[in-house]
DNA sequence: GTGATAACCTGCTCGC
DNA sequence: TGCGAGCAGGTTATCA
């Protein structure tokens, strides 16, 4: 999931979470998931979220002191997603077994509903820390500008890639010269500037281009509703449509739709890449 | 410290 | 039809 995935959960979240009381909580027996259980009491105050972290900020009633801030922090991976429903007797009942062969690694449970967590491939990760204390999760301590908001600027980018002398892109994907992107939306912005994913430097007027790019690429596959490949759904079920709208990404051997010549396929940093190797330069 | 690569996990698609 | 290989919206650990 990506960053305009992640927004459309946040927004449709945003309208219905704020203000529920988590009274328990279950989670899979793996590290990735185990932190949902210490949300339990958390009461639910705003849902943010930085590059492709969903941050659900809470209030904890304390002993000691009231309303202790933490955040329940969620990651969805490759494959995860978020939903909201009336609890049934049989929530009640159903026994881990059951729960793995859905694909739920996370349960919250409020007064009459329920928010579960599906990850088909278990990269998603749950995290439970005091509200700002991101020391504990090195992606998002480390985590660049959001890529919609007003701090990410041409300069700022600029700055970031000249920092490393990795390839663009697998500076791009590593999180910390911008937050939000992924693979798809990275093909995307890189295609729509004219860069070459395998160049290490760009000038600030190339950066002026790819930050357009990018921002654009974001804000188009919002207007899309995410891009559905396989396992994207949002909070309330439905589809995203980007994945009829992407210009590059995944049509490598077909017609580039600037120049007509065939898109190039390869492996960068271990992903696949589709360029166009006659635009970017 | 930096960069490249493997590993994590599961399901789907494609070729034989 | 069945099987194995390769691939997939990401991040982290390990090694050179």
């Amino acid at each position: 999931m990506e960053l305009p995935e992640v927004e459309i959960v946040c927004r449709q979240m945003r309208k219905v979470m704020v203000g529920k009381e988590i009274t328990s909580a279950w989670s899979h027996n793996s590290k990735r998931f185990l932190p949902a259980k210490k949300s339990v009491g958390g009461v639910i105050s705003e849902i943010d979220r930085h590059g492709k972290y969903i941050l659900v900020k809470t209030n904890v009633k304390m002993l000691t002191k009231i309303n202790e801030p933490y955040e329940l922090i969620c990651h969805l991976g490759m494959s995860g997603s978020l939903s909201l429903r009336k609890v049934t007797p049989a929530d009640l009942n159903i026994s881990p077994l059951a729960l793995a062969k859905k694909y739920i690694r996370a349960r919250w449970f409020f007064s009459d509903e329920i928010m579960e967590l599906r990850d088909v491939r278990r990269f998603g990760w749950v995290f439970w820390v005091k509200a700002g204390d991101y020391s504990q999760i090195p992606t998002l301590r480390d985590a660049g500008p959001d890529a919609l908001k007003p701090d990410f600027t041409p300069k700022a980018l600029y700055e970031g890639i000249t920092k490393s002398r990795q390839n663009i892109k697998t500076q791009l994907l590593g999180q910390k010269c911008v937050a939000g992107l992924g693979n798809i939306y990275v093909d995307e912005a890189l295609w729509e500037s004219g860069i070459s994913p395998l160049r290490t430097q760009i000038s600030q007027a190339k950066a002026n281009l790819l930050h357009n790019a990018i921002v654009e690429s974001l804000k188009t596959g919002l207007r899309h509703g995410g891009t559905t490949l396989r396992d994207y759904r949002t909070f309330t079920g439905t589809k995203g449509t980007h994945q009829d709208h992407l210009r590059c990404y995944g049509r490598g051997g077909e017609p580039c739709l600037k120049c007509q010549k065939p898109l190039t396929q390869i492996k960068l940093g271990g992903r696949g890449t589709t360029y166009c190797k006659n635009c970017q330069k």
